[in-house]
DNA sequence: AGCACGCCGACT
DNA sequence: GTCGGCGTGCTC
């Protein structure tokens, strides 16, 4: 009997969540106890998946489960990042199992934490027909595998292998150090005198760290107030304490200046973490960031999912920025779920901004938030000036022919230009016009997946569907009437505006700036380093340029549209375009030079283009404030929209009027619509909406669970839910 | 999500 | 007569 040995093999029943969209685990039989939080191999059908261990099963209730294939003893999901998945799934009514995805989301890699990894080194002298088995593997391979991986893979056992080694076939080839941030600083660490300001404002975060306790502060101040110098005193201490740290940045692509600037700060370059890593960078940064290795973590939205095992402190830098919402797949918003995650994990979470959202300055409001105010160094005296140009009145005297840019503005940038200045001009418009019209019928070019118009990106000679990515080529014969006359561009875009400033001054140095053009890190960083060398007269971009950049010899900003983005579907509309103009402004006359901001617009008397002219925010903001509570709208109420979609568009809209009727009755919720999504056809697939508006106490996803739980969908019509919506697309 | 099984059109 | 389209259903 084996109950006489000590060691006695009891058998341990535990449920593994595994990273596909399913809500629940599934149950396992393992040898010996495992913690929640163990990553594991399992058999799963036909396949072998990654999973987590979720929770223990005592005492075993299931017969003939499978058993576990393997266990990764020397990695553990931290307790807080299990409660974090858990949570997240039930807010944005996601299944567990999908979190669980963007958790781990290169899982194979744990295959190699902490073990020895060997690789091809040179053929054996004596050839079986187990050695070349083991040579041939060795010799498709592009990275070193632990030793158990290529005995599993050729059937070859471990003792050959190492017989093997012993001869040289075989040889440790442990992967490239993936250690940034803990190789020693290339350079001394360089500490930016801080402010009292400043310090005063580091030594409440420092409490907040100390304590241990979760606290959300919103860090405010105007660009070049020293709000990054602040939050990297915060890292800085998180840093010499052990924990992570994890800064969230709208994008990392244009971060070039923010990044040399952390480096020059601490001595090293931080880990990064963004959708376009590549696969091996991926693997190291995850494996790094699984073992606690890496103290610093830079990334976009993405970042907050992954598997921190000790996270001290959360920045999540331009918190207002519209980047952080998740809009496809998992729907979620990263500013939001930032804060969850620090109150999970009993740490601190900084919001940065210098044009705070309405919701965070609401929650300051309520004390929720600890507002944390820089003042402006410079004492304001170099904030730039604002001017409105009336394109109304211009129009109506005309006496000069302009397309886009009116005479003020042509008239600002030669006066820039001739001080030896710089200027940019700023359309949110990719290409060169939003649409073409045949000039035989009228006919316009549409994207034929989605609802809307093709964009002519002229410089490529292409028309573009800014949505699906759709391309073709601008067609020879108009495709309604045959005619072969040429189109009328409709609208401009950046690359129009280029084509105007070329026309009336010919010897200025222009670059366009939008995301078709910097499409690498390196040819932002190297535009920027252009536009540093005073290489370049006039930028000509999208929102790309209105990010962080700091140009000092650049005094001049002309917005080509301050209307454009005032209308919209978007509940945040207003807010929105007063915190691009804010931010592009920003850009304007930093250091010593005064800077002008010229805004042209058709509406100088909206309340934007006045907040704007009078640098006046506060006012602004408490009347948007009352408009959102008069309409119950966030943060005042709560929204959650439903998005229903097929490639039967009867079907879907028979469905969403289905779901509608069926909608229980309640005081504490609204239900609207449904109606045609306003990109009603998107991709090939038709869209409806249904809106549901519920009071600030009343959560709306048990609501939601119940209705639809009653109400199954039809095939082919697939249901996404947005909690929290912000664009209404 | 994958990967099976399972029932109806254009092809060697 | 098959090869193959992707609809639906399961995975401890």
């Amino acid at each position: 009997m084996s109950s006489n040995f000590s060691h006695v093999k009891s058998i341990e029943q535990v449920s593994v969540l595994l990273p596909i969209p399913l809500n629940d685990p599934f149950d396992y039989v393992s040898d010996y106890p495992l913690a929640p939080g163990t990553l594991v191999k399992v058999s799963f059908g036909p396949r072998t998946l990654y999973g987590v261990v979720w929770e223990r099963k005592t005492p075993p209730s299931q017969k003939n489960l499978k058993s576990i294939t393997a266990v990764f003893k020397n990695v553990l999901l931290a307790e807080t990042a299990l409660k974090f998945i858990d949570w997240v799934s039930e807010y944005t009514m996601t299944p567990r199992g999908q979190i669980l995805k963007m958790t781990l989301p290169v899982p194979e890699s744990i295959e190699t934490n902490g073990e020895s990894l060997y690789g091809f080194a040179k053929c054996p002298q004596r050839m079986t027909q187990k050695r070349q088995k083991v040579v041939d593997f060795l010799k498709t391979l592009h990275s070193p595998l632990p030793l158990s991986d290529i005995a599993e893979k050729t059937g070859v056992s471990e003792g050959i292998l190492k017989t093997l080694l012993k001869e040289g076939v075989l040889s440790l080839q442990r992967e490239r150090p993936w250690v940034p941030s803990i190789a020693p600083p290339q350079e001394p660490p360089q500490k930016p005198q801080l402010t009292l300001d400043q310090q005063i404002a580091a030594e409440e975060i420092n409490k907040s760290l100390e304590s241990q306790t979760f606290h959300t502060f919103l860090l405010e101040g105007v660009t070049g107030s020293g709000k990054t110098e602040v939050y990297f005193e915060a890292i800085d201490q998180v840093i010499q304490k052990g924990g992570q740290a994890l800064v969230m940045l709208p994008e990392i692509a244009l971060s070039a200046q923010w990044l040399e600037r952390f480096k020059i700060r601490f001595g090293f370059q931080p880990a990064l973490w963004h959708s376009d890593l590549g696969k091996s960078q991926r693997k190291a940064t995850f494996r790094g960031i699984l073992g606690g290795k890496l103290p610093a973590i830079v990334g976009t939205r993405s970042a907050l999912f992954l598997p921190f095992p000790d996270l001290k402190l959360i920045i999540v830098d331009e918190e207002h920025d519209g980047s952080y919402k998740q809009e496809e797949g998992v729907i979620y918003n990263a500013r939001d779920m930032a804060v969850v995650r620090c109150r999970l994990s009993q740490a601190t979470c900084v919001l940065a901004s210098a044009t705070p959202s309405l919701e965070t300055e609401l929650n300051v409001l309520s004390g929720k938030y600890r507002s944390i105010h820089l003042s402006d160094r410079y004492g304001g005296a170099e904030m730039p000036e604002v001017k409105l140009i009336d394109l109304r009145k211009i129009r109506k005297v005309k006496t000069t022919p302009y397309e886009w840019i009116s005479p003020p503005l042509r008239e600002a940038l030669n006066e820039t230009l001739d001080k030896g200045e710089q200027a940019m001009l700023f359309l949110n418009r990719r290409g060169y016009a939003p649409l073409l019209l045949c000039q035989g019928c009228g006919d316009r070019l549409m994207c034929p997946h989605c609802s809307i118009s093709l964009v002519h990106h002229k410089f490529q000679e292409k028309l573009l569907c800014h949505h699906c990515g759709f391309a073709k080529d601008v067609p020879l014969a108009c495709p309604a009437c045959q005619e072969e006359s040429p189109y009328n561009p409709i609208g401009p875009g950046v690359e129009r505006i280029y084509e105007e400033v070329k026309s009336f001054l010919p010897n200025a140095r222009c670059a366009l700036m939008t995301s078709d053009h910097l499409t690498t890190t390196k040819k932002v960083f190297d535009q920027v380093q252009y536009i540093q060398d005073r290489k370049i007269d006039i930028l000509i971009g999208t929102q790309i340029m209105a990010k962080g950049h700091h140009f000092p010899f650049l005094t001049l900003v002309g917005i080509v549209d301050g209307d454009s983005s005032l209308s919209g579907a978007d509940l945040r509309a207003s807010e929105k375009s007063f915190q691009l103009l804010h931010q592009v402004a920003g850009r304007s006359g930093r250091e010593r030079r005064q800077g002008q901001v010229l805004v042209q617009t058709h509406a100088p008397d909206h309340p934007v283009m006045q907040a704007i002219l009078h640098q006046e925010r506060n006012q602004f903001f408490a009347l948007e404030a009352e408009q959102r509570m008069i309409h119950g709208l966030p943060p005042y109420g709560r929204l959650a929209a439903l998005i229903l979609s097929g490639k039967k568009g009867d079907l879907v809209q028979k469905t969403a009027r289905m779901l509608a009727k069926q909608f229980p009755l309640t005081t504490k919720a609204d239900l609207l619509g449904p109606v045609p999504a306003p990109l009603a056809f998107l991709r090939g697939h038709y869209r409806w909406r249904l809106l549901l508006k519920t009071t600030k106490d009343f959560p709306p996803q048990p609501l939601l669970k119940h209705w639809l739980s009653k109400s199954p969908l039809p095939t082919g019509v697939r249901l996404q839910i947005d909690i929290d919506p912000y664009s209404f697309f």
